[in-house]
DNA sequence: TTGAAAGCGCTACCAT
DNA sequence: ATGGTAGCGCTTTCAA
């Protein structure tokens, strides 16, 4: 747990106290509350008063201790802010209430506390998790405990319990083909991550390259419009006779396309730019953003579908039956 | 509550069934599940294999009723897709995460039930709620019980309880006057909203020409790019010297600049276009956009600020205490 | 190190 | 129409 200040919340009202101030008892407050029959409705009146009066608001604990409960998912995310990720929280959400599940979106941006912490209290809160859960294989039983997990991942981890896996390589060797197929010579990327070391999009690019025998160019970037911007205008640097770029994500890929506008380089005639993600957002640009396209719905929907089988113990905790791959497929819009 | 089918979870195990498990106590597998001292470290071991076993999950109510909780706040907004309130839910969460709050999101358009329901069954799952709420003032009682709620609204209803209203007054004064100030003459709206009636926003924009003596000149569009683009065009069409535009929102902006680019009138040369919201979006068109932008991140944290002061008793649930107006500010980008 | 009992706040059931 | 009792699953005493 963090040190974190949790609220505190003052001494509550209780039925009794309810039932106390009102004179009647414990299961009048209820029928009153509950809008139940066998009330009469001077009293029933005379207990909805005295409940606003003191405050009184029902424990969702005790009152979920002898109702049952609706499930609730715990749905973690990087960056809210990132459109991509609320793409796939609309898909995630309007699945899981099909279900008759709650969802609750944890944003480790936007969290004050250790993600590790993040996790752990919203361990408690939920009863499945899914979502971009970089936590060692190791770690899970500490963290999760006992819970369904589904994570959504680059690259399949040991130990980690439901998978999606997200693969790049096919998407790319997509893209690189297109691009070389419709004449483009000189096919860049440009990257985000630590610069050291591409990203695993940066090596399905290099291996989509390496497949034609091209020659590879690659320039990294911070995962921003303005480090697409910065990217692109390096890139028309290194190669003045660059015509085809594929971004790291559309974000990015936006800051490309300014950038070739700034240089006077006329998109996609002079040289083509495709995004990652197929986000929406893409048709907002002149030209629209071609891009690599995730089916994030259907993403959502396998997701919560494992998840929520998992839970009800259709499907085990762990292991290939719980394990899928979704790959992107090429969006033609404007830009390539 | 609605008819939906509530997911069924199937008989749980519970402490009692991993005790007999493990043949031990029930306060045995809580020492074993809670890392506490207290128990030998075989024991532990055999009844953390029993719970995993069982497929134990510790409930979270029974566990919540004598643990007091963390509390967790309802944000209700529109639609997830909307940039607009991702935007809004980043700082929420941020500002509830600092006080000890978790925050559950339920997203309209992407709920199957109905509205009414939606916010029923939320209110039974929170200790607040905060958002987008238009029902009633007379339903809240009915639908929120005791709740402390603080609604988001352009124009403040009679009955709710905690208000930030959003008054578009002052913005859109203050851009209409700006673009007059820098000559231009012909300044137009695209309104969104049924067609009918002008929108909050749209009378806001025709007061202001108003007060100036403006010919005031508004077009209907739907609320995406697309019908910015019509609006737009529909513009252009009616008035050819057209040298200023006002859109509903940011993304209707955007379409407006695709129309206007696509006619070929320079942007803001030959005519200047405004959104509203003033979104980080909005930086990624050429030119950047010009915005109306509320300080999502303070409307944010004075909605937090303002509901969790309610629950904690600090603030009256209802009145002129509870009740703030923010407006826009004019954010200079590059479209005007 | 382990176990028995009590109680968190609520509603279901059965009595009156 | 109303009230008494039991019990949901868990942890916190307290006792062995």
């Amino acid at each position: 747990m963090t040190a974190r200040a949790r609220a505190t919340v003052p001494r509550r009202a209780t039925v009794l106290d309810v039932a106390a101030a009102a004179g009647v008892s414990r299961q009048t407050v209820t029928r009153a509350m509950n809008d139940m029959s066998g009330i009469s409705a001077s009293t029933k009146v005379r207990v909805l008063a005295a409940a606003k009066e003191l405050k009184y608001r029902p424990s969702r604990f005790g009152r979920g201790l002898v109702l049952g409960h609706q499930p609730t998912l715990g749905f973690v995310l990087d960056d809210l802010t990132n459109p991509y990720y609320p793409a796939l929280a609309a898909s995630v959400v309007s699945t899981a209430a099909d279900r008759g599940w709650n969802v609750l979106i944890s944003d480790i941006a936007h969290s004050p506390q250790g993600v590790s912490d993040l996790l752990v209290g919203l361990a408690q809160q939920v009863d499945a998790v899914i979502g971009y859960i970089r936590v060692p294989g190791s770690d899970f039983d500490q963290v999760f405990g006992n819970l369904p997990v589904v994570a959504l991942e680059t690259k399949p981890e040991a130990g980690h319990r439901g998978v999606i896996e997200l693969d790049f390589g096919p998407g790319l060797r997509e893209a690189v083909q297109y691009l070389h197929g419709s004449g483009r010579q000189r096919i860049a990327m440009v990257d985000a991550g630590p610069p050291e070391v591409p990203s695993i999009r940066g090596e399905q690019y290099l291996a989509a390259m390496a497949e034609l025998g091209l020659d590879p160019l690659m320039v990294y970037g911070e995962q921003t419009v303005d480090g697409g911007q910065e990217g692109g205008a390096a890139l028309v640097d290194a190669a003045p006779d660059i015509d085809g770029i594929i971004a790291f994500n559309d974000h990015m890929a936006f800051g490309v396309m300014k950038a070739l506008r700034h240089r006077g380089i006329a998109v996609p005639a002079q040289c083509a730019v495709i995004g990652i993600d197929g986000l929406e957002l893409g048709r907002i640009s002149t030209p629209e953003l071609s891009s690599l396209a995730l089916d994030l719905t259907e993403v959502g929907r396998l997701g919560v579908d494992l998840v929520t089988r998992m839970h009800a113990g259709e499907l085990p905790a762990s292991g290939p039956e719980v394990q899928r791959t979704v790959h992107h497929t090429l969006l033609h819009r404007e830009s390539s």
